[in-house]
DNA sequence: ACGGATTAAACA
DNA sequence: TTGTTTAAT
């Protein structure tokens, strides 16, 4: 798992800092009688009092400890006020505590780069910041250090030479000033004085108090923030790693909480971190890989490279619940119930990030736990499945939806699928999750989208249908198209979920089980497609069609067509043609008569590298071979729903440069800028740049 | 088949 | 590269 970097510089100053029960201080800020009380955060209070998310400090003396339930908790400590997570859409809503999270993430990267590492914790960077303090004002020349700094607890301090008769405080705040300190250790003590500076600012500002670790690396800065806690600090000098180490237990060890840990404990008989220095590395290459063993061996001298990247925001969203036990789904019309929930939920949570952060993701991944009885492989996992994501909350529910029942086929089997009709046989779903990856900044120069997005109603922009439209479209409607009625409450369509497979596919078609079972009262019910569907309104139409007006007009930018177009297919499928259709394909269609690309046909052609310009591309060539008289139909079935090989994975190459090169100039950057960050890895760049760099002669 | 809900990252 | 696995909180 963990793979070996080398440390460049051991003269880094890393911090990690820690919120303290993290929860539970949300929770008491949102309720300040509980301040300083003995509290938990519990969810699901059902169930033997709901289980503990996080406990305060107060409550941990009296034995409360995460992962006990309610009740239990209230045993050993009748005083606990139990808080519960709030609760939306049937499941836990973590907002709050993200929120609060990014509240505190912004102070802490104010003074040096930041990574974002979970919800409640940072690495920070602190090297820049520390050297520059060390050359303009040296802790040795302060004369006052701040009474957050001396409260410093540094590791192996009893070691070092003290005058008598000082306390706890004097001998930090000596440590701290040394003048003849080694430079690493200079550098810590202005690390220390930044973090004990910045954990003030957290407090002033939010009122959540924290703890940190400073260190030469992110690997012993976790392992000292959570050595005094709450509301304290730890260094770790250069000069305590070993002893430090020495005696750890390598599970504490990041990384080695796990099977590893476990391995290496069975297998090896190492019971602390020092006990790892009796193998050599090529040893422990044999046994754990070269990635991991020589990342062991490292560790065991408190070696580590990793850099603290500044990254403030996450990688993925995710919204996933369990379903234990006697409430695990049992009918697909269950599981599309949840999924829209879900799916609601992370829709708008896409949405908040792209109107705040202006980044867009580009893959839906969906994750589901079952289980089958009455079954030879019935400890099959249930396989995840992933497409690119189609903003707009319906078309992720159809997708989401869609990738389950692509993952059920597969988990159940191809054989005995036609078997079960309408009953379920015998699987159960456990868990469901759905999740949102490939977050990418939208390219500055196309920023112009967010006019519109600013104009228009948060969540879900829908707008009624127009009957004729509808009726054309109908068949294109996943079952959870347009399910919820304007009171939110989910009805179903009688018919079969419309699953669209391709040429071989169509056969299996009808013979999945796909049971809908009777228990839904609504079933029953013919769904006809709502007069008015929205949920919510999408005020302000006037401003909308101006834009889209001033906007095709102006040949505005290809992405803010693309998304103005996916939420037009959103409100109500509007015809594709003439007002769905993008500058930037009109532009094609014009000049080049849809022949976009080399091949023959886009939604046929096969694709050795797929490379995702995710539905950007894939949205204009569907309206490409639209615009050949293909059934858009099809190539948007095969493609999206297939997931055989989608649509959206064209090779870059696959593309007319010469097309590209008669494009405007405004709309190539775009597209440029569009296919560039993906394009590229890391590795290819700098391999380029190390082969011109000594290759210079040779060019082309 | 329970500590739930998220996230991240490496591996095949 | 997709899907799986591990790990952490």
């Amino acid at each position: 798992m963990p793979v070996a970097k080398p440390e460049l510089s051991d003269s880094r100053v890393i911090a990690h800092v820690d919120m303290d029960c993290f929860y539970v201080q949300v929770e008491q800020r949102k309720q300040r009688s509980l301040r300083g009380k003995p509290t938990a955060v519990v969810q699901y209070n059902s169930w033997q009092g709901g289980g503990l998310i996080a406990v305060s400090y107060e409550a941990r003396k009296f034995g409360v400890k995460r992962s006990m339930r309610g009740d239990e908790a209230k045993q050993v400590c009748p005083e606990i006020h139990l808080v519960q997570v709030p609760v939306a859409r049937g499941k836990a809503d973590l907002n709050d505590y993200r929120n609060a999270g990014s509240e505190v993430v912004t102070i802490l990267a104010r003074r040096g780069r930041c990574e974002r590492a979970s919800i409640d914790e940072v690495y920070l960077d602190l090297t820049i910041a520390a050297e520059a303090m060390l050359a303009d004002n040296p802790p040795e020349r302060l004369e006052t250090i701040s009474e957050e700094a001396v409260k410093s607890h540094i590791l192996g301090l009893e070691e070092f030479p003290v005058e008598v008769g000082s306390d706890a405080r004097e001998k930090v705040r000596h440590w701290l000033t040394r003048s003849d300190a080694s430079r690493r250790d200079k550098l810590l003590a202005c690390g220390a004085l930044v973090v004990a500076e910045l954990r003030l600012q957290v407090l002033e500002e939010t009122e959540f108090t924290c703890s940190a670790g400073i260190a030469h690396n992110k690997m012993l800065a976790k392992l000292a923030s959570g050595m005094n806690k709450p509301a304290q600090q730890t260094v770790v000098p250069f000069s305590s790693v070993s002893k430090l180490l020495g005696t750890l237990p390598i599970k504490k060890m990041k990384q080695l909480g796990g099977k590893l840990g476990t391995s290496l404990q069975i297998d090896l008989g190492v019971n602390t971190v020092g006990d790892l220095l009796q193998f050599s590395e090529e040893k422990l290459q044999d046994y754990y890989g070269v990635n991991t063993g020589s990342w062991l061996w490292n560790t065991a001298r408190g070696i580590n490279g990793e850099e603290v990247k500044g990254r403030l925001l996450p990688n993925s969203h995710g919204s996933g619940k369990t379903f234990p036990g006697p409430r695990a789904l049992k009918t697909v019309a269950n599981v599309e119930k949840w999924l829209s929930e879900l799916c609601e939920e992370l829709s708008e949570r896409l949405q908040s990030d792209l109107e705040q952060n202006k980044r867009i993701a580009h893959t839906l991944t969906l994750h589901a736990h079952a289980y089958k009885s009455n079954d030879a492989d019935s400890f099959k996992k249930f396989p995840s499945k992933s497409c690119p994501l189609r903003y707009g909350t319906s078309k992720i529910k159809e997708d989401a939806l869609s990738l389950f029942q692509a993952g059920l086929r597969e988990y159940l089997g191809l054989y005995n699928v036609k078997t079960s009709g309408n009953q379920n046989s015998g699987w159960g779903i456990t868990g469901l999750s759905v999740s949102a990856s490939k977050i990418l900044a939208i390219p500055s120069g196309t920023r112009s989208i967010m006019n519109y997005f600013h104009s228009q109603e948060d969540t879900c922009p829908q707008v009624k249908l127009s009957g004729e439209k509808l009726i054309q479209d109908a068949p294109l409607l996943s079952p959870s198209e347009n399910c919820l009625g304007s009171g939110g409450h989910l009805t179903l369509r009688s018919t079969e979920p419309r699953i669209a497979h391709c040429e071989e596919d169509t056969e299996t078609k009808d013979s999945l089980p796909l049971d809908r079972q009777e228990e839904d009262k609504e079933m029953g019910k013919e769904k006809l497609p709502d007069k008015e569907t929205s949920i919510c309104s999408s005020p302000d139409a006037e401003v909308y069609r101006g834009w889209e007006k001033d906007q095709t007009e102006s040949c505005g930018d290809y992405l803010t067509e693309k998304i103005r177009d996916t939420l037009e297919s959103e409100e109500g499928k509007k015809s594709n043609k003439e007002k769905g259709m993008s500058t930037i394909s009109r532009y094609f269609q014009s000049q080049h008569s849809g022949s976009l690309l080399k091949g023959e046909h886009a939604s046929t052609s096969k694709l050795r590298e797929p490379f995702s310009l995710s539905d950007c591309q894939s949205e204009l060539l569907q309206r490409n071979s639209l615009a050949r008289g293909e059934s858009s139909v099809d190539a948007h079935l095969c493609s999206q729903i297939k997931l055989k090989r989608p649509a959206w994975s064209y090779d870059i190459d696959e593309i007319d440069q010469d097309v590209l090169n008669e494009l405007p100039q405004q709309i190539q950057e775009e597209v440029q800028a569009w296919l560039r960050p993906q394009k590229r890895s890391n590795t290819v760049k700098r391999d380029l740049g190390i082969t011109r760099y000594f290759l210079p002669a040779k060019d082309k």
